[in-house]
DNA sequence: TAAATGTTTCAAAATATTTTGAAAGTTCAA
DNA sequence: TTGAACTTTCAAAATATTTTGAAACATTTA
């Protein structure tokens, strides 16, 4: 394969996957691009490479930096703006983790606490519901910790728990 | 808070997560539904209470059943179908994880393989490409793997995993 | 076999999301 | 200040996804 066809399908692949976890194809092509150059790139570049609009690349490069997985840049003497990927991977996947568990794991979490609570009702749809909602709770609260266990470790994290898995 | 407006809020909660991991809104909430009925629903139980069409529900419901989370009952002497969720939450979570390893993460694997092959080529550009694929490749599948390991503990998972990772 | 009961399919309609592009905004050098 | 260079905003347009509903299909009963 020729490294052009290669890069390009590498960009699809990762935004085909963005959408598939929720996330904007564009935003993930953006992103996709940004990490396979070595180079900071301009929004001019963006646009070019991926053929979007001005207004586009400038909406999803905010959305990423607010991730805090892409960084603006300066270079001295020009006047654009640069925009680079986070270029440690590890680092890149815990900046998600946190980011999803922030704004969307902890949500969850306290309406599931807040409805396990209600009140008179002694149904069996009553019952069932508050014992499956506290269940619930009690598992994604466990997942949302033991992600927390893991992004927690500094380097090589993935490799630091399967080694602890298999012990 | 009442029984029938923490159900709603649940169903309207579950369709939300549903969506921002890319799956369908319907058929999380549908999902929501199941889990938390002691007993199997018939296809118009679910149209009611969604207020959705038998054709929404229909497709759905058999996404879900792909997804192996959902199962059709019947019901002696009923001609209708039922339909039941999962009720271990445990299985619930490994069966997701597992499919979502097998129909997006495993394909994605080989298309990195794939393009960190590139031929000819030896610009500074081609080479970064080809580390930052394979290193990508790298951690995906050591990720992927991670998963494996994780959910195929048989009984509480998360529970195990977290004791193995404070040790 | 026909009718009744129930499910699936899928083209068209409805809805939601993304993208565009031009105007407004910002920054900076002269 | 002014204006050139660049970025952001956002209403409207384009696109993608979801939903509907009625016809086709399937299965059981009379």
């Amino acid at each position: 394969m020729k490294f052009e066809e290669a890069k390009s399908k590498f960009i699809q692949t990762w935004g085909a996957l963005g959408s598939q976890w929720g996330i904007n194809k564009t935003m993930a092509q953006i992103h996709a691009l940004l990490m396979i150059s070595p180079d900071p790139l301009s929004m001019e570049d963006i646009m070019e490479e991926l053929h979007i609009s001005r207004g586009n690349t400038s909406m999803n490069l905010r959305s990423l930096m607010d991730w805090g997985i892409v960084f603006k840049e300066y270079k001295p003497g020009e006047r654009k703006e640069f925009f680079s990927a986070e270029g440690n991977i590890d680092e890149l996947a815990r900046k998600i983790a946190r980011e999803r568990s922030r704004r969307e794991i902890k949500p969850t979490l306290r309406v599931l606490q807040d409805i396990s609570t209600i009140d008179g009702e002694e149904s069996t749809k009553a019952a069932h519901f508050k014992a499956k909602t506290e269940e619930l709770y009690d598992f994604v609260s466990r997942a949302d910790n033991m992600l927390e266990k893991i992004t927690e470790q500094k380097e090589n994290w993935i490799t630091k728990t399967i080694l602890k898995l298999m012990r």
